[in-house]
DNA sequence: TGATGCAGGTAAGTAATATTTACTCACCTT
DNA sequence: AAGGTGAGTAAATATTACTTACCTGCATCA
């Protein structure tokens, strides 16, 4: 589950970056301290800044481990489909999965580190562009094969269904309610897929 | 356009609020100090204190403030319509236009406060849910009318709004882009009314 | 062997800055 | 004029992100 993410990690910075995942399920970043940091990895406040340029830039690193991860669950997920529609509703389902499995994923990625630009020059930013090109991409092969209407923006479509799984998990990830993934799911793709006109 | 919020309230507490809202246009909440604060609004720092709890509290007072514009506007905007698809067309193209107009709001509401639990005991966050709640309402209201589907589920249906618009802002408040809201609103419209088939 | 370099780690600071405290001053009210 | 209250100030305090200088075992190699 907490994952001992690279190889070639020195035991104290993992012990660190596992330390700030679990604060992470109780408060939000702002409310750790460093302090707090080193004493639940069993490390001293310095170590931190021998591997991280700051707090944040650790932060950074945390979300880029889990996002390798769920990066590597959504190809395989989709993989084996062959229809847009498909793939699009297998992305939607298995992203509020890893969403509501992670919660420490999802509130870094939709909380958290948006607010501080020079977390748009991280790796882990790169990693959602991958994910959000990979999704424009089915989109257009979608559009191409007539599978989808020729008149819909493929860049709205793509805001709509990040929008709505971004929007749905936002009451988990901040109240902690449950969510249940399948059938909000279905309702997205319902409403998305189907239209809601008679 | 900076608004005199409240008649009643003394005129320290509105220069700091109007400070704080002026220097949100070029910097990120947390890289503000309330020094700074103090200095633009011309008074000192203790007096942050007298009329707010803390540096969060000044924060969600001001997005209360815009989120009353904000509310009063959308409510004169949807009065005259009838029909629910054309209600929720104009909350979905008026929205975005706020959030394009007011750039500091939207900044606030999207990327500051939502990571701080107390927030949500706030009057602003009272107002998100008045606003969440006409959108229900319109929902309910045209389904019950038979002009949408009967088998979509209504909260569904409104995270896709709301999620979609919050999406289609995030690059702007982000990166600072321009947002054609007249014809991104009529592409969200477009893909949610009449849907993504042929 | 023993000197050396170095990766992994520590301890004790410093500087910035949010928050608190104790205090004026001006102005009502009766 | 006495008493009270609301607006505002100035300076102390406490928290906390970040730095600097140092230690320690261990592999390398002359």
């Amino acid at each position: 589950m907490n994952s001992q993410n690279k190889k070639g990690f020195p035991p104290g910075r993992i012990k660190i970056m596992n330390a700030l995942s679990e604060l992470m399920r109780e408060k939000d970043f702002h409310s750790i301290t460093t302090a707090e940091i080193a004493s639940t990895a069993g490390v001293t406040e310095g170590l931190i800044y021998k591997y991280f340029k700051d707090k944040k830039d650790l932060l950074y690193q945390v979300l880029d481990g889990h996002f390798h991860e769920f990066h590597d669950h959504i190809v395989k997920m989709i993989a084996p489909c062959s229809s847009a529609i498909e793939k699009l509703s297998i992305i939607i389902r298995t992203t509020l999965k890893s969403y509501a499995a992670n919660r420490v994923f999802a509130k870094i990625l939709l909380l958290e580190v948006r607010n501080s630009p020079n977390y748009f020059e991280s790796d882990a930013y790169n990693m959602v562009r991958i994910y959000s090109g990979t999704i424009l991409e089915i989109i257009n092969q979608g559009m191409a094969s007539g599978e989808l209407k020729p008149d819909i923006n493929p860049f709205a479509l793509r805001q709509v269904i990040l929008g709505s799984i971004e929007h749905a998990c936002l009451g988990e990830v901040i109240f902690g309610k449950t969510l249940n993934t399948e059938t909000v799911s279905d309702h997205i793709c319902n409403i998305i897929f189907q239209g809601v006109q008679p």
